[in-house]
DNA sequence: ATGGTTGCAAACTTTTTGCACTTCG
DNA sequence: CGAAGTGCAAAAAGTTTGCAACCAT
């Protein structure tokens, strides 16, 4: 990241690498916020306008993405080197995100490619129903 | 609708039948400003907070979806009666959506069902990359 | 030195909410 | 009639922006 950012004639500051140690080791999602106030724990005090501003560069240079989750705030998720990575599931009832580990895509771009000649540089997928204990607990809930 | 909404209990009234009007030819995504200001256009006059109400009625019955477009406002599109339907591409460039039909996700939605005990009641996939013309554009450019 | 970067506060946008009034059933 | 729904205006919540001070290079 660090060399990415310099390449582009960016500077690397604290405050950016502060905002990177913070989402690097990160396998969850995240708000602006949510680094604000983790920052904020370990007495680390950014702007919370830096903090956009960071995320906004981050994603134009592919570091992190947007996930379709949350209405409310934008959340994020650190982009993963290797391959394409994995996939989210919401439950409508409980509101968890699940995370889903099946390779699934490869064939599928290929096929689009040939077919609309777009060329696919990143993916979201996005299930949504009922977790397992959801899906029983409703299950109970009609039969009340 | 109007019968999904009466058997929850709920009213139909004229301004649900005025978004429902607007809402239900629609191959396009909308957002709440949308519909308020085709609707100005007709000289009906809805407040916007109804309009907002009423989506997120409609979301919760399954009637619109919302898809992971737009960073500013919250986009829906109205949701297809069979199967499972289309996807989106989105173009970095062009900032252009396009659809794909292209049948996909049967196959995983058994795989996820019997590895993850997920109930999945809908999807949303979002494609990301170069549309022919971006593609092709940013192939020259890169040549000056 | 110089131009990208930050912090702060103010501005903006989108979305939500309280409440009195209206309307469907 | 009574409960659900609406409109309006005010409030929230999230995000962006202008600008002076700051600090990497």
């Amino acid at each position: 990241m660090r060399d990415t950012l310099k390449k582009a004639g960016m500077r690397w500051t604290k405050q950016r690498q502060q905002i990177y140690d913070e989402i690097i080791d990160e396998t969850k999602h995240y708000t602006a916020e949510d680094i604000h106030s983790k920052l904020v724990n370990k007495k680390i005090f950014i702007g919370l306008s830096t903090i956009y501003r960071t995320l906004q560069l981050l994603e134009g240079k592919n570091i992190v993405k947007r996930v379709p989750i949350g209405k409310d705030a934008t959340v994020y998720e650190t982009c993963e080197e290797e391959s394409h990575g994995h996939h989210h599931m919401h439950c409508s009832r409980c509101g968890k995100i699940l995370e889903i580990h099946v390779d699934m895509l490869e064939d599928i771009e290929k096929i689009i490619k040939t077919k609309y000649d777009f060329t696919i540089t990143g993916h979201t997928v996005m299930f949504t129903g009922l977790c397992s204990t959801c899906y029983h607990k409703a299950e109970s809930d009609s039969r009340k």
